[in-house]
DNA sequence: ACAGAATCAAATTAT
DNA sequence: TTGATTCTGT
């Protein structure tokens, strides 16, 4: 380790900030860190915190750690996401926070299924924009009433509003959304001095990744945990800042420097991934955003490759090249596919990719993009699961109930409904009551009871003590009882899809069981966890030989020794929503220094060799617009690297088209 | 309650 | 242009 490297690491007199440059090899100087005060200086596993932002994240740590540690100390260690964090803290303390220990965890899918249902509107964009209001309120911790008095216009008054049955709701359901998970705690840590104490005393040292990407309430949540001894390492780069929609924001840098004057600051400058040219490009590029804490990023890895710009006709024609000259860089580089990552802005732009790999018969994996969990099989199995750990979380008792189609439907869901809102009462409780089963046909009440009945036969069985095959046995049984796989082949248009889709809820039923049995959690515990896991954490298990596809947002963290980023254009690498001066456009050169910083961060994934591709034209709603490279691409200085020495590029049309020929003809070439 | 037909909006980024 | 959602008839 260098010398800035091993002063992070030693630091202990107090809080410490590390600001770590793209490729400064950040991540081995928390995991040292950690390994440091386990190994050397007698800190117990339990008492060390580290909290990521990812899944992902946490189990590259933890997975480095085993190496150093040895995996009994591991697992003992406290590493996990904000959100999961969050979970266990709400958990735990379930009582101080006022809510049931099975409480559910909403995600932005369901939430804005809910907010949809409180404000009867079909209006998508309004809907989501009071989403995003309520999301930003709640990450700069603002209850309903104190939103209410900052609102300043007539749309912001009425998210206001909407805020407020959207809270009443979640607690009437006993659940929390993804914000809650850090708000609540912040809050309980706030108010409550007990549980203040019992943490504070508990953590003896709090490691924060990616600390640039935290909110307002985030912050506040790590000054309650670490209190006055404010024992840290905040390690960041105010140059990979990406989530600033998302609340985050990097006055969280600053600040720490007034609410901790004796905060120690140390640079990590060393550069260990990438070549110099692609070193030089990006610090050009980076230079044009204000900087908070200047920095020189430096590199002794050698010139190596030019960086290659390419002009392509359209989207089509950009998948097609990139897919081609992948393949010939593999084959000239001798390389494997998982040395090359294709990067863009958004995930539609992964299609014409897919595709174009597909053709040529180059493997693959997309990162980023939560398929796995969208998709409306996994939804329905942990609807169930949900409503079996909490019988009050009413979206999962609808989607229960009529999934797969047993003669519940719209009738008998609003009689319920509308009395469960007169009792306060959960539509669970509802369709046990005699007032309610009143307001129904004899034909549904027969199905509706069936379906209750069997529901609490089974929670009363999943609430019993964990054991690894009662998980799994629970579960077998859940999709035997509701028939679930016969339900597939009844809505799917052909066997095949059907076949797809129960393999997919198989996949999931082997995560869960395999999960349970890891951790040793009950049904229960695993469900409240599901709604934080995404498909990225998936990655690790199997890691086949395959080409990256990944949005600049999932790629941060991630190193490839050539990538690809595509579709470095106008208006979507600085993405620009629509330039009509609406309302909120407010931070306008902001937005622009968040897109930089994007790109920024695609750059600084390539080791060895970049290439950029931008499109003359593209398909947009339905008719073909013309489009101008990105500013960003002169704002990278490449008039003063050698003259362009990829091989792909200088290809004519023609050599392309034959090539592709070939490759087509020849399906075993990948 | 459900299946097929007509209509309509679409394009950030993600725990 | 697609893909998804809403409407309509049984």
């Amino acid at each position: 380790m260098n010398p800035a490297q091993q002063q992070a690491v030693r630091y202990l007199d107090g809080p410490s900030l590390v600001l770590a440059g793209a490729g400064s090899g950040k991540t081995r100087v928390i995991t040292s860190k950690i390994s440091y005060l386990v190994g050397q200086c007698g800190y117990e596993p339990k008492s060390v915190f580290a909290v990521t932002f990812t899944n992902k994240a946490a189990s590259e740590m933890r997975e480095r750690l085993i190496k150093m540690l040895g995996a009994e100390r591991v697992l003992e260690l406290n590493i996990s996401t904000f959100h999961s964090l969050g979970v266990r803290m709400l958990r735990e303390e379930s009582k101080a926070a006022g809510l049931k220990t099975g409480f559910s965890v909403m995600d932005a899918q369901d939430c804005f299924g809910l907010i949809q249902s409180l404000v009867a509107s079909t209006d998508k964009a309004r809907l989501k924009a009071i989403q995003q209001q309520i999301s930003l309120w709640k990450n700069a911790l603002l209850d309903p009433d104190a939103a209410t008095h900052s609102a300043q216009n007539a749309m912001m008054m009425d998210a206001a509003r909407v805020y407020h049955s959207y809270q009443t709701s979640l607690r009437a359901y006993q659940a929390v959304d993804f914000d809650d998970l850090i708000m609540l705690p912040c809050q309980l840590l706030a108010d409550n001095e007990d549980v203040r104490e019992k943490w504070q005393n508990r953590i003896r040292h709090l490691l924060i990744d990616e600390y640039q990407d935290t909110n307002a309430c985030q912050y506040e949540l790590m000054r309650h945990l670490t209190g006055v001894r404010a024992m840290f390492t905040a390690v960041g780069d105010d140059d990979q800042a990406i989530y600033g929609w998302r609340g985050a924001t990097m006055q969280n840098l600053a600040r720490l420097q007034d609410d901790y004057p004796v905060l120690k600051l140390i640079k990590l400058e060393q550069n260990y991934r990438s070549t110099q040219t692609i070193l030089a490009a990006a610090n050009h590029l980076i230079t044009r955003n204000p900087k908070l804490f200047p920095k020189q990023l430096w590199s002794d890895l050698g010139t190596g490759e030019a960086i290659s710009v390419s002009r392509m006709d359209g989207e089509l024609e950009q998948a097609q090249a990139v897919a081609i000259r992948l393949s010939a860089a593999r084959t000239e580089k001798r390389a494997t596919w998982k040395d090359f990552a294709v990067l863009y802005r958004s995930n539609q732009q992964a299609r014409a990719m897919e595709q174009a790999l597909r053709d040529l018969r180059i493997p693959y994996t997309v990162s980023g993009g939560q398929s796995f969990f969208d998709k409306a099989e996994v939804r329905d199995i942990l609807a169930y699961l949900r409503l079996v750990a909490n019988e009050q979380d009413d979206p999962a008792f609808i989607r229960a109930a009529t999934t797969p189609r047993r003669g519940i439907g719209q009738a008998t869901l609003q009689a319920l409904g509308e009395y469960a809102a007169k009792r306060h009462i959960s539509m669970f409780a509802a369709a046990c009551e005699q007032g309610a089963q009143a307001a129904i046909n004899p034909k549904q009440l027969q199905a509706l009871q069936t379906f209750v009945g069997f529901l609490q036969r089974y929670a009363m069985r999943a609430s019993q003590p964990a054991s690894r095959e009662h998980v799994a046995t629970l579960l077998d049984e859940l999709m035997a009882a509701i028939n679930y796989e016969h339900y597939l082949y009844d809505v799917s248009s052909d066997d095949r899809a059907a076949r797809m889709r129960w393999q997919t809820v198989l996949e999931l039923l082997d995560w869960l069981k395999s999960r349970a049995t890891e951790s040793n959690w009950s049904l229960s515990e695993l469900v409240q966890h599901v709604a934080l896991i995404t498909m990225l954490e998936r990655q690790g298990e199997q890691s086949p030989d395959a080409v990256t596809l990944s949005t600049l947002h999932a790629a941060k963290g991630l190193e490839f020794p050539h990538v690809y980023l595509i579709g470095v254009e106008e208006g979507l690498l600085p993405h620009l929503g629509r330039e009509s001066d609406e309302d909120s456009l407010a931070g306008g050169p902001e937005r622009i220094e968040e897109e930089r910083r994007l790109m920024y961060v695609g750059i600084t994934r390539a080791q060895r060799s970049l290439h950029l591709t931008w499109c003359a034209r593209r398909r947009r709603g339905g008719q073909d617009q013309a489009c101008e490279i990105s500013r960003f691409v002169a704002e990278m200085g490449l008039e003063q690297q050698p003259a362009v020495a990829d091989p792909g590029a200088s290809l004519t049309p023609k050599g392309r088209l034959d090539m592709l020929k070939a490759m087509l003809l020849k399906p075993g070439a990948s």
